[in-house]
Formats: C-alpha cells, sequence, structure tokens
DNA sequence: CTAGCCTTGAAG
DNA sequence: CTTCAAGGCTAG
C-alpha cells in the first residue's frame, strides 16, 4: 500500500511549474472547511469554527496524518509555501484594523496550515472563518473584498484519498470531532483536508484526542448529551447549543458547502483525481446521470468532471499530484474523501435562505437557477458548429455571442472558454482557480458585483459567478495537455441571459453582465419554466423507459391504468401530475446515484490494496487474485473481507469489492467506499428541497439517524427486478443462501423481505425517492432541535408521495399507506445491520466514517 | 495574482 | 491548412 515516501515521490514529481495544477478547486477544499472546530463559539453558531475544526480536530475520517502531510508538502504548492505567514500578513494590512486583524488571524492559521499541511479548506469554511474571529461579513465593507484570502492549495486534493486510507488506516482517528462537520466530511473530501499535523498553527489547533492513537476507533469521545461522537463534537463546538457548523449567514458557509455538495457540480477535478470525490463539475457524472442539466446530451461522454482528454494513464491523472500509485487519477484526491466537496452547487439551489446567492449582484440564486435551465438549453444545441452557434434558442450567432459582454464581467468576450462565452481574463481567471485549486473566501461572505473593474477584488464571488455562468470545471485538462479540441459535454453553452428569449442576445449578455440585472426574475422564471417542461419530459421518458440500476417494474405508466389515452397525453398527464416537491426532489436524485466512471474510480484503489499498493493492477475487479504476494493470513483475510463485502450495509451502499483481495486494507478501502457513499448522501441531502431548510443540527442529526436506512432502501429498490437476490454494486448479488455462510442471512433475508414488497406494490422511482425523503425527515427523535419543522417537512413529503400515488395508481388507493407500512421493516432490518456490522468490525477493522456513524448510534 | 498574448494540437 | 479552445508564459 501507499506509503508516505510513496506519496511524496509522487508529489514531488509532480509539476510543480504548474503549481497547481493538482490543486482542487476552491470547492473541494471549501469542504472540508466545513469542518469545523470548537473553538470559537460564534455569533450564530457560526461556521467559522469550523474552518479551525477541520484543520485542528478533524482527524481524516480515514486517520491517515501521512496523506496529509504529504499534501502540505506539495500540495500547498505555492500557497503553503507563500504561506509564510509574514508575508501575507504585510500584504493585508489596508484593511481596516479590526478587519485585518481578524483577517490576518486568519491568514495565520492558514498559514501555519500551509506550512504544517495544507488546511483543507472550503469556501464556505473560509468565508466563515473570518465571522469566526469576529469580523463581521456583512458589515465589514468593500474593503474587505481586497482582502479576500486566498486559501490556496489543499491539502486535501493533493492526497489521495486511498492512501490515505490505506496508510492510515490503521491510525484511524476517531472521528469524532463532530458531525458537525458531518456534514463536511461526508460531503468533503474531508479526510485529507484534516491535517492532523497541520493544526499546529499558531491558532490553537485542537488535535483530536485520537491523532496520535492509532487506535481511534477505540477512542470514545467525551459524550455530551449524545452519545453520537458526531452529535458531541457538535455540541462541544457550541457552547451553547448552537450549531458550529452552519453558522455562516452565507449561504456558502461551510456547512451549507458540506452538505451541499457541491452538488451536481462536484469538483470536477475532485472527480479526476479523487475516485472518490465528487465532481466539481456540473456536468459531473452525478448530472450526466440525471441529465438533468441537458436534454440532449443525457449522459456526457465525459462523466469525469474533469477533461481527461489523453486517457491518462493511471495514475497520471495530475501528474504529481497524487496520483497515488497506480490507482490513478482518483486516487489522490480520493479519500477522503470525498473531499472535495465541491463548493459549486450546480443545481443546487442555494439553499440557503439567506439570500445568498453569491455571484454576482444578488441575483445569483437566480441565476444559478437559470443557468441549470441554461444549460440544459444549451445541451441541446450542437457542439462546436464551426463557427455558428449551435442554434441557439435565440438564433444566436456566435459572432453575436463574441460581440456581446462576458457574462462573468462585462468584458470583451474572446472566445468560448470552459463551456461559455467570456472573456480572456475571465478564462485565465478560471483556469488558475481550478489548477491551482485555490480556494477564495468572500471576506463579506455575500454575492460581490464582478464587473470589469470590480473583478479583481473578490475572487470568491467572481469564481461563483464563473461557475454560474457555466463555466465547467471539467473543461479543465487534469493532464494540462494543450491544443486540440474538447470533447466535455456541450462544448457551446450559451450564457444563461444569452439564452433568455426574452432578452435580446446582447440585452442578455448585458443584463448577465450587470449584476444588478432587473430582469433576471422574470427570465429565470421563463428559463426555469422551460427548464421545468423539459425535466418534465425527462421525467417522462424515465417514467416510462424507466430502466437504470434499478429498474423499476413497475413505472407510473404501468400503473397509471387510469389514463388511457394517447400515449403522449398520457405521459402529459402523468407528468402534469406529478407533485412539485416530487419532481424536485427527483431533480436531485442523480446526487445519490453513481455513475460507472465514480464506480470504476472508486473500485480503483483495489487495485493498489491488491498488490500492496503497487499501480501494476489495472483494475479492480480483477485484482486480487493475480497479487503474487498472498500469504498464508489471507485466508482469514478473505474470509474477514467476503464477509465484509457481504455485509448488507455496505452491500446497501453499493459498496462492494470484488473480494478477491487478500490485502487487509480492503476493508479499509471498503470503509472509505462507504465513507464516500455517505458523502454522496450529504450532498443529496443538501440539495433536497426540504432538507436544505432545515437547521444543519437537525441535518446532521436526521442524516445520523437515517443514513443506514437511506442505504439499504436504495439497497433493496435497486434488487427490485431481481428476486432473491439483493443487488450490491456493479452487478454483484447476495442471495439468501450465500449470505447463511456469512452469517448475515437475517439481515439479507429482511431485506429481500422487503424487496419483495416494494416489487409487490410496484413502487416507482418517484415513490421511491419520496419515500427516502420521507425516512430521512423522521422526526422521532429527541434530539431535534427544531423537531416541529422537521415534522413539518415530512408532512409536506407524505403529501407529495400520497398526492403521486393516487394521481398515478389510482387503481390502488392503499398504495401510500402501503408504502409508509415498509418503513418500519426497513428500521429494523437497519438496527440489525448495524449490528452486524459493528460486530464485524470489533476485531479492528476500521471504518472511518460509517465507524463514526455506528459508534454514534444509540 | 492578473490578463494579454503565445503555443499546441485535435478536428474539420 | 484553418479553427479554436486549452495550456503556458510573463510583464505589470
Amino acid at each position: 500500500m501507499p506509503n508516505m515516501s510513496s506519496i511524496k515521490a509522487e508529489q514531488q514529481s509532480a509539476p510543480m511549474g504548474g503549481t497547481g495544477s493538482y490543486q482542487l478547486p476552491v470547492n473541494m477544499c471549501t469542504s472540508s472547511s466545513a469542518t469545523t472546530t470548537t473553538t470559537t463559539p460564534s455569533r450564530h453558531n457560526v461556521s467559522v469554527t469550523n474552518i479551525k475544526c477541520e484543520l485542528e480536530e478533524l482527524p481524516t475520517p480515514n486517520g491517515n496524518l501521512v496523506p496529509v502531510i504529504a499534501n502540505y508538502n506539495h500540495g500547498s504548492l505555492r500557497i503553503p509555501l507563500s504561506g509564510q505567514p509574514h508575508n501575507q500578513q504585510d500584504q493585508e494590512e489596508s484593511d481596516s484594523e479590526a478587519e485585518l486583524t481578524n483577517i490576518e488571524n486568519l491568514k495565520v492559521r492558514r498559514r501555519a496550515a500551509d506550512k504544517n499541511g495544507p488546511r483543507p479548506m472550503s469556501w464556505e469554511g473560509e468565508l466563515s472563518e473570518p465571522e469566526e474571529n469576529g469580523v463581521s461579513a456583512g458589515s465589514g465593507g468593500a474593503e474587505l473584498m481586497e482582502t479576500e484570502t486566498v486559501i490556496k492549495s489543499e491539502v486535501c486534493a493533493t492526497s489521495t484519498p486511498i492512501q490515505a486510507a490505506s496508510t492510515t488506516c490503521p491510525t484511524m482517528q476517531p472521528i469524532k470531532t463532530e458531525l458537525d462537520n458531518i456534514a463536511g466530511e461526508l460531503q468533503h473530501p474531508r479526510s485529507n483536508a484534516y491535517p492532523v499535523s497541520s493544526c499546529n498553527g499558531p491558532a490553537k489547533l485542537k488535535l483530536a484526542p485520537t491523532q496520535s492513537d492509532p487506535i481511534n476507533l477505540k477512542y470514545e469521545p467525551p459524550l455530551g448529551d449524545n452519545n453520537s461522537p458526531l452529535l458531541t463534537t457538535r455540541n462541544k463546538s457550541n457552547s451553547g447549543g448552537h450549531l458550529p457548523l452552519p453558522a455562516n449567514p452565507s449561504p456558502d458557509s461551510a456547512i451549507h458547502s458540506v452538505y451541499t455538495h457541491s452538488s451536481p457540480s462536484q469538483s470536477p477535478l475532485t472527480s479526476r483525481h479523487a475516485p472518490y470525490t465528487p465532481s466539481l463539475s456540473r456536468n459531473n457524472s452525478d448530472a450526466s446521470h440525471s441529465s438533468c442539466y441537458s436534454y440532449s446530451s443525457e449522459f456526457s461522454p465525459t462523466h469525469s468532471p474533469i477533461q481527461a482528454r489523453h486517457a491518462p494513464p493511471a495514475g497520471s491523472m495530475y501528474p504529481g499530484s497524487g496520483s497515488a500509485g497506480g490507482n490513478g487519477a482518483g486516487s489522490s484526491y480520493g479519500n477522503g474523501v470525498h473531499h472535495h466537496g465541491m463548493l459549486y452547487r450546480p443545481l443546487k439551489v442555494e439553499a440557503s435562505s439567506t439570500g445568498g446567492s453569491v455571484g454576482g449582484g444578488g441575483s445569483c440564486s437566480q441565476e444559478s437557477a437559470q443557468n441549470l435551465s441554461m444549460d440544459s438549453a444549451s445541451s441541446a444545441m450542437d457542439p462546436l458548429g464551426s463557427g455558428s452557434l449551435p442554434a441557439s434558442p435565440a438564433g444566436i450567432s456566435r459572432q453575436q455571442l463574441i460581440n456581446s459582454p462576458c457574462p462573468i464581467c462585462g468584458d470583451k468576450i474572446s472566445g468560448f472558454h470552459y463551456g461559455i462565452f467570456s472573456c480572456e481574463s475571465c478564462k485565465g481567471f478560471f483556469k488558475r482557480t481550478v489548477q491551482n485549486r485555490k480556494n477564495y473566501v468572500c471576506v463579506r461572505g455575500g454575492p460581490c458585483q464582478v464587473s470589469i473593474s470590480t473583478r479583481k477584488k473578490c475572487p470568491a464571488c467572481r469564481f461563483e459567478k464563473c461557475l454560474q455562468k457555466g463555466m465547467k470545471l471539467e473543461a479543465i485538462r487534469e493532464d494540462r495537455t494543450r491544443g486540440g479540441r474538447s470533447t466535455y459535454q456541450c462544448s457551446y453553452t450559451l450564457p444563461n441571459s444569452m439564452l433568455s428569449p426574452l432578452l435580446s442576445p446582447d440585452q442578455a449578455a448585458a443584463a448577465a453582465a450587470a449584476a444588478s440585472s432587473v430582469n433576471h426574475q422574470h427570465q429565470h422564471q421563463h428559463q426555469h419554466q422551460q427548464h421545468h417542461q423539459h425535466q418534465q419530459q425527462r421525467l417522462q421518458q424515465q417514467m416510462n423507459g424507466y430502466s437504470g440500476s434499478t429498474s423499476l417494474p413497475a413505472s407510473p405508466s404501468l400503473g397509471g391504468a387510469s389514463i388511457k389515452t394517447e400515449e403522449n397525453d398520457a405521459k402529459t398527464l402523468r407528468a402534469s401530475s406529478i407533485p412539485t416537491l416530487l419532481q424536485e426532489i427527483m431533480d436531485v436524485e442523480h446526487l445519490w446515484q453513481y455513475t460507472d466512471a465514480e464506480l470504476a474510480r472508486i473500485n480503483q484503489p483495489l487495485s493498489a490494496f491488491a498488490t500492496g499498493g503497487s499501480s501494476s493492477s489495472s483494475s479492480s475487479s480483477s485484482v486480487a487474485s493475480t497479487a503474487p504476494h498472498q500469504n498464508h493470513q489471507q485466508q482469514q483475510q478473505q474470509q474477514h473481507q467476503q464477509q465484509q463485502l457481504t455485509n448488507p450495509l455496505l452491500a446497501s451502499a453499493g459498496l462492494s469489492s470484488n473480494g478477491e483481495n487478500a490485502n487487509p486494507d480492503l476493508i479499509a478501502h471498503l470503509c472509505n467506499v462507504a465513507d464516500h457513499r455517505l458523502y454522496k448522501i450529504v450532498k443529496w441531502c443538501k440539495s433536497l428541497p426540504l432538507f436544505k431548510n432545515i437547521s444543519i443540527d437537525d441535518q446532521i442529526c436526521l442524516l445520523i439517524n437515517s443514513w443506514c436506512e437511506l442505504l439499504l432502501f436504495s439497497c433493496c429498490f435497486r434488487s427490485i427486478d431481481t428476486p432473491g437476490e439483493i443487488k450490491m454494486s456493479q452487478g454483484r448479488k447476495i442471495t439468501l443462501s450465500q449470505a447463511k455462510t456469512n452469517g448475515l442471512q437475517t439481515c439479507i433475508e429482511r431485506m429481500l423481505n422487503l424487496t419483495d414488497h416494494l416489487r409487490r406494490l410496484r413502487v416507482d422511482r418517484y415513490e421511491y425517492v419520496a419515500m427516502k425523503v420521507i425516512v430521512l425527515l423522521q422526526s422521532d427523535t429527541t434530539e431535534l432541535h427544531e423537531a416541529v419543522k422537521v415534522r413539518e417537512c415530512q408532512e409536506k413529503a407524505l403529501q407529495g408521495l400520497q398526492a403521486y400515488t393516487l394521481a398515478h395508481y389510482p387503481d390502488t388507493p392503499s398504495k401510500f399507506g402501503e408504502l409508509l407500512l415498509r418503513i418500519p421493516d426497513l428500521q429494523r432490518t437497519c438496527q440489525l445491520g448495524k449490528e452486524m456490522l459493528t460486530i464485524k468490525t470489533r476485531d479492528g477493522a476500521d471504518f472511518n466514517l460509517l465507524m463514526e456513524l455506528l459508534r454514534g448510534e444509540h
């Protein structure tokens, strides 16, 4: 397995000139920032703390220190280096004292982090920091803008998830730190991000108690009222019971990002780098899967957010960055997981009610929404029409577009860059930011105006706007190859504003350029409508021809017996009868699913594990069996692994390895995979229409209480079309007889039973997603701060499901009730699964986050 | 760090 | 050969 030295070597090998080619997008980093520290109770539970936490306490889920450290060395690239504390401080002298002080403190910490190790940052996290320091972002005033701090390379990014896992697993640190971060952690790659060592910074770093203790698993965080370590942590951090995480007023708060996930947009970089990490790009695999963004090109040829042009040899991705040995691209970031939480939320609607629109001018939220629709529309256009834009809805010619102002800053458009027509400066800015994985944090925490004159003032908001306007992370080539045509999906995407049929191209562009657009709302509405229509069409397709991994036996179309009119009419009716809420939930469902590319990446690491970290193995599937070094212990290991592999929880998470691996690290790998699964869940949660409006504290609480149910339920749903078998990932299945050999028959049996019910009820995808939300929103836990609110949200979901079932399955009015009756079964099954998993892991196996979650179980 | 200009190189 | 989008270089 990869060890420190190997990591370092890789890092060193990485081309430094690029400084950062390896760096992850800011977003990713952000995620990490989410983690928080306990120290400053900020007003509102502000997140500022979060940032600290990450550095200080967050032990990586994996517990590996090494990866982190390694990252520092190289990952920091410039930042860390430049990070010399003193220098940076000097730069900020101009700020007001108070603010400056705060900022400087922040920087100091950052430097420390850099110096000691990269500190995982997330946009959100960063934003929060200032707040933490007491700086009132809002009051800060424009001056602060100048002082924006950029957190550059993140450690996380560079670290290899897998590596970390493998190397550090033994030293797992209990994540006990908080669940607060859970969100962040889950979503973000926290793992690497939390450099244990880095914490030394002046900033009082709080090391996780377990840092030094390799056996973190055993570590029991002091429990407060909550038994859950995560919860406990959270509480600790907030004196007063405030939520530590979210505190950010800004939508981008660390917490926000944490859960958010950058949603659809996983960090492109991430994905490329890290097998587990969600990609930053909007088009990331998730998005592509769902095809939410585009009509025409449902699946982008390039799932990888980051464009890997010339099929990078394994491990060549981001040269130097770290691909851990052979794992190739993803390895480096991975692990962590998930780290990268991309900030960017692709689709995501800003959850935060704060209005936090980040991008320009205050209309960000709207804009982002527009983007979505825009993307869809744009995708429809044909890519690269030589010279002429693919038919833009408005019939805008390429020339016209080029003559329009840059949608980001209003400058002159120089061409089509990274998915949109933009000026040279924004192109360069986007490239630098992504390639160097810079984490910019808006000191003001809000959307700053981005214009030609102000674009240099707030890189954070500028970058946010780049994303909002459609720049694609995947367009940044991970291998940095030059020339040639880009192959990422939707080569030509018109700026949102330009697509608006309500405005002429120029007007639209101008409007876009001007952050203050008054017309945005109208545009947005209009676009939203269009987008919605497309979604409906797409949904219809899904419903009628749904067959995904979880092929639905009973699609609404089938069930809609009452609708016997012409097919098209029927489709229309069905589509129109889908409650908005359900539709919204469905729209983020892609965040839940893994793409083939992701699965491939996730499994890649196994190769390394199987071969002792060697890069020789090319595919996870074939790996283990050929490992030459298998020794006598292998048998035992294999048995253990087999158990792990067949564990219902892991299986339900879609995690499974081929099982051939004898390497003990496989377990760690599986744990990481599980972490990733959870990470995706968090992303999904954060984007849910109802969930995102719940306080972070409660979000965490709900997630802790339902993660297992969610995983098992999805697994069962996925197995609907395979009676007698529970589908694991990648087509692998477990039958009851197989389960018996592992002592898992009880759990598998229940899962099969549940699956039978789902099959009998002909549960369709809409019902499935609605039920997941209902399960997630179980408010029967005493730990909720706003139980009533959660209850209300759940009721909405229930109403949506009920309305849906009645509309689509009028012949079976009891369906709604029957569906709900499955929930208790699901919960019991989960309890069993958890117990089994816990037992299975008592022998020391590390389960990282998963274990943390388990330990947090009450 | 920014941004303008240059170099690449796949696609047409 | 021409396009043109992506990366690289470098003065400011």
